[in-house]
DNA sequence: CTTTATTGTTCTAAATATAGAACGGTAATG
DNA sequence: CATTACCGTTCTATATTTAGAACAATAAAG
């Protein structure tokens, strides 16, 4: 079977006029050389190098075929670079806006990594539970989450990925008071709520077969921000809806546990919002498109 | 590292739109396909195609890379195109000389391979032990060996390779009438000899540090032809001196014995004889460079 | 002529890639 | 809504490839 790299071993032989000197250059030993071209001798049927322990000489079917493989060479080097400055030449400012939640779960480190590959690009982040006018504001693109289909308007939407919410709690807070066992188990407990309106809060449960409860519960801290919460479940303060990712480390390390695991205590959708798509910049675009690539493999419900 | 085979897997993924009908096409598992892409986009550091198990898009700059991609592997196809045409376009006649013996061990397996791997070419082979005029009989190429260096003409000359003399004997006739440890054990043998004149002969031994013998031995067959001798020693009719290489399946099944392996009896030269390098036809260019290429390693001394 | 240095090839335990099946997830179908 | 069919990924015993040393061959140096 054809094996490509085979191509590029021969080349570099040719070039440096010998295993001994291709190998140290490519910095690898000259067995496999040696063994790679034999490979694609037998395999062509053709000697392209003869060669003893002291002549090497080139046949005239090897220049020729070294001419082919040379050109192959500069199309895979030219591919290489054309990544490369894709990822370079991208420069210039961006301005995004998301939610706290998200800002702290869900993009952190995918902003991080994205400003590594593009390393002359500028980013700057609004994060806010409001929902602002994009137009207005400057803002390039902003990441939504919503539970409806959102309204028509001129904005360009893209499904990111779903999530779901989920209940979580301490490993000490459950042995404590019990681990609920079905929806009726959570009936009036001691909770923790996101938002503060209203401040008295219900759950509303759904399991695999579709069905659905709402139980009442009784919030002992409201809070904007999602970390406060998960934070204060941690410390065995109570029972706590979130969206999943924003629990996964704490899961995956036993600080917390899934309350109820058969039933979601939500459903949610996250959207990326643009302005127009014909107005964006290539940096725009290119966060854009690195979000829709990457983000639901680290937040989405099937990650 | 870099692998040139992941642009072959990820062009065809790209251009049958999905790893499934890309394996099958290629024939090869899928999961290979998976990971090589996968390999491909880690090492880039990019997705090239965004895929569920339902959805399948190649980014923008998958689309980018796989132009370059694709003009890889059409080098790769014009690199192994113009090989096979190089293979299969050669056609026409070429007509060579050599002697008895080169056409019965020395390149018999040789010309089968070429005109295998080149089935337009036609070859006319003229075999005798007289020099002929290369030129007057319309030669193209001629295979001579000789002790001495060749006295300069107007014919080109290459050499091929050295050939030693080796003294043969059965174990049989060894066994019989004593293994020689010296060349003054050959004093006066019963001997099979190559040529005719004169009908009475005698061996010029020569060992590694360059000590030389001349021994007389008696031949009872004198012959023209190697395999008349070598069959006759064979069978036990005495010692033969011939070129090694005329042996080497007789001693390696073991019907022959090397005589004083320490001596040799002889040392030639095969030059390949062309008449002139410019009026050379296409084919006869192939054959001589297949011949330089391969015969050192069926018949050279090292072989 | 012997020694030395350097070449390409061969050998073998260890690392890597592969084939084929099993898997989990998703869209279409009844 | 449950079923079916299909897709890409993951798993794992098997097969291939590799690195590094040993090797054989050859030309240059002493």
């Amino acid at each position: 079977m054809i094996d490509l790299n085979d191509y590029y071993y021969f080349v570099h032989v040719v070039e440096k006029q010998g295993f001994t000197p291709a190998a140290q250059a490519l910095n690898m030993p000259k067995s496999r050389l040696s063994r790679h071209v034999s490979k694609l001798e037998e395999r062509l049927d053709i000697k392209l190098i003869q060669r003893t322990s002291r002549q090497f000489h080139v046949t005239e079917t090897g220049k020729m075929f070294y001419q082919h493989a040379r050109a192959l060479l500069d199309e895979m080097e030219a591919a290489e670079a054309a990544i490369e400055s894709r990822k370079l030449s991208l420069n210039g400012r961006v301005t995004m806006s998301c939610s706290l939640g998200v800002a702290q779960f869900a993009i952190k480190e995918l902003l991080v990594n994205f400003l590594q590959k593009y390393p002359k690009v500028e980013l700057v982040q609004q994060v806010t539970n409001q929902n602002i006018d994009l137009v207005s504001s400057g803002i390039d693109l902003a990441i939504r989450g919503h539970t409806d289909t959102l309204p028509d308007s001129s904005i360009i939407q893209r499904n990111l990925c779903a999530v779901s919410w989920h209940l979580f709690a301490s490993p000490g807070y459950l042995s404590d008071t019990g681990t609920p066992r079905s929806p009726y188990d959570l009936f009036k407990r001691k909770s923790l709520k996101i938002g503060w309106q209203p401040t008295n809060g219900h759950w509303t449960l759904e399991n695999k077969q579709g069905l659905k409860t709402t139980v009442p519960h009784h919030p002992q801290l409201c809070s904007d921000d999602m970390n406060t919460l998960k934070h204060a479940a941690i410390d065995g303060l109570g029972i706590v809806s979130l969206p999943a990712y924003t629990c996964r480390d704490a899961i995956s390390n036993g600080t917390l546990q899934r309350v109820l695991p058969e039933w979601t205590s939500g459903k949610a959708q996250l959207s990326l919002l643009t302005p127009s798509r014909r107005a964006q910049s290539p940096v725009a675009k290119a966060l854009a498109l690195y979000l829709l690539d990457n983000l639901h493999t680290h937040v989405g419900d099937s990650a």
